[in-house]
This record gives structure tokens, C-alpha cells and sequence, in this order.
DNA sequence: CAACAACCTCAAGTACGCTTGAAGTCAACG
DNA sequence: CGTTGACTTCAAGCGTACTTGAGGTTGTTG
């Protein structure tokens, strides 16, 4: 019966935004209000999906900006579309290799048992890995060889 | 022969890092050229390997803060220094879960038949279940199911 | 002695995604 | 009619890790 405008309270309620971030997608361009009332905005019942969507694909990686091409690509260019989404995943693969290789190091350095893990000369090792250019990704890139460990 | 003091631009080449970079870790506390020579910057041998060590711990995760808190501990409190470092590998566990949870969330999407995607109801199901506070790392998260994949 | 490279300081800018604060408007309630 | 609560705008701030620019100094070379 009522109209089903939303106030920005309440759309902010509906989609855990805060309202602050619901202007802000506005003033970036994300999200437009579709009528105002007395200088308020009032947002339409689609505006919950819209707003869940952009949610969304910033918890799975992209910016905004990004967030952004992809609604204006969508349907209109699905080649822009999925190529943006062939991007992300690769800097996903990235993201999960670079976080890999450091687990793996920190996990080592949990391991070593001396108290001043700095002076470890496995320790300065890999630093002197990193100073030589290594990537931390490599597996070589470890901080303390299981067996060389145990403090002499 | 010639003493082994270091200019900022040496100490940058050795290590790759740049000289503003250094004059950073400085103002944060985190670097300490051994002296000056008419206003300049001069640091020992060893200021090497110290950058290495910030590089590197910065590589695998830690925030200069935290390389900071890292350097000031080390073997004054080991304690210390290995909570730190046991704080980070489970941050590093749950970036990687997360950026994993997504990049299963994105391949479906890339498996998705709808040319645009914003309108099927697999993906609209993800945004529904979004912003009914489900998780991205939930393993229900996903865009599209194969099954349903195809346009009716 | 002039030019040049490399250094210096200090302030401000960058990217990202907002939040916070000040100052004001508007509708409803008592 | 005054207060409350929710809204408005605009500017500025936050955190992270630096970079950039302006304006100046120092040391070496020709």
C-alpha cells in the first residue's frame, strides 16, 4: 500500500551500509536515489539488490571502480565484462600465492628456535634472498630449514 | 680501507628501496643512520641487512608498526615477538581463506552463461544471501551452480 | 667560479573507502 | 512553539606506505 521508498536509513538498515557509504557510492556514480523529497532521497525497492550487489563484489575482491565498470558494462559489453572478472581472478590466484609463500615463512619463523630470530642465520639468509631480488613467492624463500634449526 | 659508511643513495641501491623510503623508516622510528656528515646521512654495514629485515617482514604481511614492535621485542621478549608472529599467521589463514572463498565465488561467475549476469537469479541469490549476513568464505556462496547454469 | 649531482627539510599529495564534524533543514510530536 | 530524530551539504580526517615538489645546502669537477 505505501509506496515502497526507502529512506536512506532505511535502505542502510536493509543492506548494512551505513548511510555515509550510501552517499558515497552516490557521489562516485554507484548508486543514484531514483526521486528526492524535500531534498531527501528516497530509493526504490530494486535500490536493496542494487546496493547487496555492489556488496558483494567488493567482498570478493574488485574496487569500486571497478564495481563500477561492471555495472556499466554488464549486459551491454559482456566482452568488457568478463574480462574484468577473468582480471580479478588471476589477481585472486595472485593474492592467494603471495599470502601462501608468507604463511609458509612465518610458520618457519615460528619454528626456529632461537630467541633473537633476527641474528638466526637462516633468518638473514632469506633477507639476503630478498636483497638479492628473490621473490618471497619462491619456494626456496624460507626462513628456517627444519633441520638446521636446533641452535649449535 | 675506505670506511664503510653508507649515503642514503647507497644504501637505496643496495637494497632497493628508495631513498624517500628510508627517510621514512627513519621518521617512523624504524631506521637510524649511525651519524652525519654535514647534514647528511651516513649509515654502517650492517644498516643493510636491518632493511632486509624490514623488507622482508614487510613482504610476508607485517605493517611497518609491526616490523617496529617486531625489532623493539626480539629477544628483549621473545613471548612477545612469537605472539606477534603467531597473530600474523592466522591473519595470513584467514586472507588466504578469504581471497579462496572469493575466487570460487568469481570462477563461477565466469562459468555463467547469462550475458548479464547482474540479472541471474544464481547471482542474485549469492546477493540475497550477502545481505542476509552469510559469509563469503561460506561454502554455499557461490554464484552460479553448474546444474542450473544453463538459460532456460 | 659555475654547474651538477646528490643530499637536506618540510609540507602536501596519492590511493581506497569511507567516517566524522559542523552547520543547517524538515516533519512530526507534545 | 520547541524539541527530537532523521535527513541534508561540504570539508576535512583516517590509515598505510610512501612519493613528490619546492626551495636550499654540500661537495666535486671543469
Amino acid at each position: 500500500m505505501a509506496d515502497e521508498m526507502l529512506t536512506i536509513g532505511e535502505l542502510a538498515r536493509r543492506t548494512g551500509a551505513a548511510p555515509s557509504a550510501l552517499r558515497y557510492y552516490e557521489e562516485i556514480g554507484l548508486l543514484a536515489p531514483s526521486a528526492r523529497v524535500s531534498g531527501q532521497r528516497r530509493y526504490g525497492p530494486e535500490a536493496e539488490s542494487v546496493v547487496g550487489t555492489i556488496l558483494f563484489l567488493a567482498d570478493v575482491g574488485f574496487t569500486l571502480g571497478e564495481v563500477k565498470q561492471l555495472m556499466e558494462a554488464r549486459s551491454v559489453t559482456p566482452r568488457t565484462w568478463r574480462d574484468l572478472v577473468r582480471r580479478k581472478l588471476a589477481e585472486l590466484d595472485e593474492r592467494i600465492a603471495e599470502a601462501r609463500a608468507a604463511r609458509v615463512a612465518v610458520e618457519h619463523a615460528i619454528a626456529c628456535p632461537h630467541d633473537d630470530i633476527i641474528t638466526c642465520p637462516n633468518f638473514q639468509a632469506a633477507v639476503r634472498r630478498r636483497l638479492d631480488g628473490q621473490l618471497v613467492s619462491d619456494p626456496r624463500y624460507c626462513v628456517c630449514e627444519v633441520q638446521e634449526m636446533r641452535p649449535a
